[in-house]
RNA sequence: GCCGGCGUAGCUCAGCGGUAGAGCAGGCGAUUCGUAAUCGCCUGGUCAAGGGUUCGAUUCCCUUCGCCGGCUCCA
C-alpha cells in the first residue's frame, strides 16, 4: 500500500455532487472502497446509489451495521452471513431464542446508534492463520467454516468498524454514517448455507435507501402490492375460494374466475389447433405399475399421493400426464410421417406439496397444466423446440406479459443419481434446448440441478406483485421416457427408430398463471376477460325499462352485460362497479332515454360523455376482441 | 417438512380471566336520486378444533388443523 493514491483523493477532483453521493468505486472493473488503493493511470468509475452495484454495497454495509447491532445486544449470537439482496440485505444469526417483532425495534435502535457513532469503516487483509485466530478468538464457527474453504495463497480480508469485525471480501462504504434510511422488515427462520440437513439460524431481513424518502416510497410500494395480491382480489372479486374442510392446496372456481379461466381455456385451444396441435383427453388414475415403468414410482414418490385399491389392484392420482400421452402413442404403428404429433391436454394432476410451501394460487397440490407432449423425429426436435418457445412467447404477451426470465435447467453435476438415463442422452437434449435458445437469441441462465428427473428444460419465470418469481411454461426434451416404453417409429429406411419427447406447457398451470395474471392485472381485466364487460345503471326506477332495453341489446351482441336495478343512487352503483373492476359503465338517464344514447364511464378514467348505443356496442365489441385479432 | 407470527360474524378488525362488539356485506322499510358509499330497523358468533389450569377460559398452558412471512423443494 504506503505510496499509492486512494480513490478518495481522486473524488476531491470531482464535482459536488459525486463527493457527496459516492459509494464506492469502480477501478479496471473492479469494485474498490472509497478508501482503496489506485494504481497508476488506471480508469476510475464512481459509483452512487443509481448503480445497482453502489446500492448493494450501501445494503451490504447495513448487514454489517445489523450484525453489529445484534451482537451488541446479544453478545452469545453467532454471525452466519449477511448479503444485499434485491432490495434490501439479511443477515443469518444463531441465537438461542428466535429473534421477536419486538426485538427487531430495539435491535434498529441500536443500528442507528451504530450510524451516529460515525464508526470508520476498514479493510485489512491477513493471512489464514490470523483470520482463523480472530474469528476463533471472537467465537464464530460459521466463520471458520467458511475460512476453511476460501482458497489457499490468497490474502483474506476483513472488514472493521468499531469493536465489530466480519469476514467479508467487500466492499463496503467509508463509514458507518454513510448510511442514510433503514428498516428492518422480518424474521425467519433459514437453514445455513441453504441446506436443510444443517441446523436452521435466524435471519433479519431489512432494506436501506439513500434517503427517507425513497425508503418511504418502497414502503408504500410494498403496502400496494399487497393490494394486488391475488389472494385477495380472488375473495373480492368472488374468483375462487379455497377451504380448510375441503383441504389445503385445492382451488374452487367461482363463477367469474371460471369464467375467466374458460375464457383462456378457450383462446388457448384456438392456438394450439392453429399450430398443428391435436387436443386429447386422459384419466385422472393409473395402475401403480404404469408409474413404475415410467420411473415416476422410483424418482417421483415425494411427490405423489399413496396408492389406492380397486378390485385388489394399487392405483396413484396422476401427478403428470407424460405416461397417458405415451400410452395413446403406442395404440398404432408410427410412421415417421405421423410425426411430429403434437398432443395438448388441460390436464388436471395432483402432487404432494410440503404444507409450509403452499400460497394461494400460485403453489397448489391440485392444478391444471396447460400440458403437450410433442413426439417428433430427431432431426425435428430443434425446429419443434423453437416452435415451442415461439407459443409461450405469443401467450405471455397476449396475457401482457412482456418481461420472463428463460433458464436452462441441467442437472446437477454433483448428483446425477437423482435422474434417470445416461450422460450421453442428456448432453443431447441439453444441447437442443441450449441451440433453440441460441437460434433464437434469446438471453438465459444455466439452473444447475434444476432438471426434470427424466429430461433437461427451458423453464420461464413469470412475477407476482411482489416481485417474487414463478416457474410458468417449461419446455422438457427427453429421451428417456420413450426407452423405458419403447417408443418407436417405421423409418424411410425401413428400420425401427426412437421418436424423442418434448413435454411442455405454455402458460404453466391454470392456477399459478391465473393467479400472476390477477397481480399483474390488479383485478382490471382486460375487457376480452372481465366477467362482466358493462354494466347499465339506470338514474331513477322511470329509466329501467330502456336499461334493460341496452341490456339486452348489448347481450345480443355478445356483450357480457348486467343492468343495476337495486335501489340505490348512482354514486352507489358507479363505485360498486368501479371496486367490481368492470370495464364499461353506462349510466341512462332522461337525456340518454330520450337520445337512444348512454353516457360513457369508463373504468379508472371517468365519464367520457354521451354517445349513440350503436357506437357504444362497436366500441365495446372491439376492445373485447381476442388478443390474437389485435 | 423446518423457524417465527396469526386464527373473534360472510369480509376487515376491536376486546381479553367474570360466557362478545364496530364498520362493511346480507334482509326489511323509507327515499326516485346524474358519475366512488342516502337514511332507519333487523339478522348474524359452540371467539379454528381438542385437552389442561381455574370457582369460572374467547382470554393462560399444551396438542392438532389452517393461514401469513421466510428457508428448503416445484407448474
Amino acid at each position: 500500500m504506503g505510496d499509492c493514491q486512494t480513490v478518495l483523493e481522486l473524488l476531491k477532483h470531482t464535482d459536488h455532487e459525486t463527493q457527496k453521493r459516492a459509494l464506492v468505486a469502480k477501478v479496471d472493473g473492479k469494485l474498490v472502497d472509497l478508501k482503496g488503493c489506485v494504481p497508476e493511470g488506471a480508469p476510475v468509475q464512481f459509483l452512487t446509489f443509481d448503480d445497482p452495484e453502489g446500492r448493494a454495497v450501501y445494503r451490504h454495509t447495513a448487514a454489517h451495521v445489523l450484525a453489529q447491532a445484534v451482537k451488541r445486544i446479544y453478545p452469545e449470537a453467532k454471525l452466519g452471513i449477511g448479503p444485499a439482496i434485491e432490495d434490501g440485505f439479511y443477515y443469518d444469526f444463531k441465537v438461542d431464542k428466535p429473534f421477536s417483532p419486538e426485538d427487531l425495534a430495539a435491535i434498529e435502535e441500536e443500528m442507528k446508534r451504530i450510524v451516529k457513532e460515525d464508526l470508520p469503516i476498514e479493510r485489512m487483509e491477513v493471512s489464514r492463520e490470523e483470520a482463523r485466530r480472530i474469528f476463533s478468538q471472537r467465537g464464530e464457527p460459521f466463520k471458520l467454516e467458511l475460512i476453511s474453504e476460501l482458497p489457499e495463497g490468497e490474502p483474506i480480508s476483513c472488514y472493521k468498524q468499531g469493536e465489530y469485525v466480519d469476514l467479508c471480501v467487500g466492499p463496503h462504504l467509508p463509514s458507518t454514517s454513510r448510511l442514510k434510511a433503514f428498516k428492518l422488515l422480518s424474521v425467519a427462520g433459514a437453514y445455513w448455507r441453504g441446506d436443510e440437513k444443517n441446523e436452521m439460524l435466524q435471519r433479519i431481513y431489512g432494506t436501506a435507501f439513500e434517503t427517507q424518502t425513497q425508503l418511504d416510497g418502497y414502503l408504500f410500494k410494498l403496502e400496494e402490492a399487497k393490494r394486488r395480491d391475488h389472494r385477495r382480489l380472488g375473495r373480492e372479486l368472488d374468483l375462487f375460494s379455497m377451504h380448510e374442510e375441503g383441504g389445503p392446496g385445492l382451488v374452487y372456481w367461482h363463477p367469474n374466475g371460471g369464467l375467466i379461466r374458460q375464457l383462456i381455456e378457450d383462446f388457448w385451444r384456438a392456438e394450439h389447433r392453429k399450430r398443428g396441435y391435436d387436443i386429447v383427453f386422459s384419466p385422472h388414475i393409473a395402475k401403480l405399475d404404469l408409474w413404475k415403468t415410467s420411473g415416476h414410482w422410483d424418482w417421483y414418490k415425494e411427490n405423489m399421493y399413496s396408492p389406492m385399491k380397486i378390485d385388489e389392484v394399487d392405483y396413484l392420482l396422476k401427478p403428470m400426464n407424460c405416461p397417458f400421452h405415451i400410452l395413446m402413442y403406442k395404440t398404432q404403428t408410427r410412421s415417421y410421417r405421423d410425426l411430429p404429433m403434437r398432443w395438448a391436454e388441460l390436464g388436471t394432476v395432483y402432487r404432494y406439496e410440503r404444507s409450509g410451501v403452499l400460497h394461494g394460487l400460485l403453489r397448489v397440490r391440485g392444478f391444471t397444466q396447460d400440458d403437450a407432449h410433442l413426439f417428433c423425429r430427431p432431426d425435428q426436435l430443434k425446429a419443434e423446440i423453437e416452435g415451442v418457445l415461439d407459443l409461450a412467447d405469443y401467450m405471455l404477451k397476449s396475457f401482457g406479459f412482456k418481461e420472463y426470465t428463460l433458464m436452462l435447467s441441467v442437472r446437477d453435476p454433483m448428483n446425477k443419481k437423482k435422474y434417470i438415463g445416461n450422460d450421453q442422452v442428456w448432453e443431447m437434449a441439453e444441447n437442443a434446448l441450449k441451440e433453440a435458445l441460441q437460434a433464437k437469441g434469446l438471453p438465459y441462465v444455466v439452473g444447475e440441478g434444476e432438471a426434470k428427473f427424466y429430461g433437461p428444460a427451458i423453464d420461464i419465470t413469470i412475477k407476482d406483485a411482489l416481485g417474487r418469481g414463478w416457474q410458468g411454461p417449461t419446455i422438457q426434451v427427453d429421451f428417456n421416457l420413450p426407452e423405458r416404453f419403447d417408443l418407436t417409429y417405421m423409418g424411410e429406411d425401413g428400420h425401427l427408430h426412437r421418436p424423442v419427447m418434448i413435454h411442455r406447457t405454455v402458460l404453466g398451470s391454470m392456477e399459478r398463471f391465473l393467479g400472476c395474471l390477477i397481480e399483474h392485472y390488479a383485478g382490471a381485466f382486460p375487457v376480452w376477460l372481465s366477467p362482466v364487460q358493462a354494466v347499465v345503471i339506470p338514474v331513477a326506477d322511470r329509466h329501467y325499462d330502456y336499461a334493460e332495453e341496452l341490456g339486452e341489446r348489448l347481450k345480443c351482441a355478445g356483450i357480457r352485460a348486467q343492468v343495476d336495478t337495486r335501489n340505490e343512487k348512482v354514486s352507489f352503483k358507479i363505485r360498486d362497479a368501479e371496486v367490481k373492476k368492470i370495464p364499461y359503465m353506462l349510466v341512462v338517464g332522461d337525456r340518454e332515454m330520450n337520445s337512444g344514447s348512454a353516457a360513457v364511464r369508463k373504468r379508472a378514467v371517468g365519464d367520457t360523455g354521451s354517445k349513440p348505443t350503436d357506437e357504444i356496442i362497436g366500441e365495446i365489441k372491439r376492445e373485447a376482441a381476442l388478443p390474437s385479432s389485435h
